[in-house]
DNA sequence: TCAACACATAAGCATAGACTTATGAGTCGA
DNA sequence: TCGACTCATAAGTCTATGCTTATGTGTTGA
């Protein structure tokens, strides 16, 4: 979504730990809830406003809600980071290494 | 500094109004009030945050307060959104367009 | 059909944080 | 030296938001 959406989405540190943890694959919401100590409604509420966002997608499946990392909705926050390419450490402004990086 | 900080930092707009202006070159807490409605504290306040977070320098000049953009300062959250590289749209996942986009 | 489940929504509370005015600390020029 | 300035800090207010409990909606299986 917009761009100064996403900052706000992404400042909560318990969303973005959902983003990690979706980023290792797919998950429903009661699955997500482990290791976290928060209620049931706080962890459907996160992930309402990172739908909101864009973020994360759902696939429903009977009662279930699998959620999964969104690709296109980081493409925003890539775009503001990238007005500040000029200023990114040289560790990263050389070409070899980012290529390297993109290689894993 | 931080990866929570950073992110709770730039969730607010005006911070980031802020950067995006001395992306284009230094400027002194004065300068900066000029098209902000805010007060001289306010001003001061982010100015302090985001010296905090590390995303700008000062250089004192008397009575003046010079900042910038502060290069390192970005790179927790290119780190971060690193992780989610694989979730890159496609139009990014282009190494040619990725090229591209970096000459501009 | 109905109890147990998975998830969403409503409503209220409590804290974080962005703002304000007031004031302090240091610097400059007359 | 002293008034005007640039900026920082203090203290208090107000709003946004993340949390809770309570409840609603839809799905499943016995």
């Amino acid at each position: 979504m917009s761009e100064p959406e996403i900052f706000k989405v992404l400042s909560d540190p318990t969303r973005r730990a959902i983003l990690e943890r979706l980023a290792g694959g797919e998950a429903t919401a009661t699955d997500l809830r482990e290791g976290f100590a928060i209620t049931q409604p706080a962890m459907s509420q996160h992930l309402a406003v990172l739908r909101g966002a864009g973020l994360v997608s759902e696939r429903r499946e009977g009662r279930y809600a699998h959620y999964s990392v969104n690709a296109e909705g980081f493409a925003p926050l890539h775009a503001w980071l990238a007005r500040y390419r000029a200023f990114w450490p040289s560790r990263i402004d050389n070409l070899k290494d980012l290529l390297r990086e993109m290689d894993q």
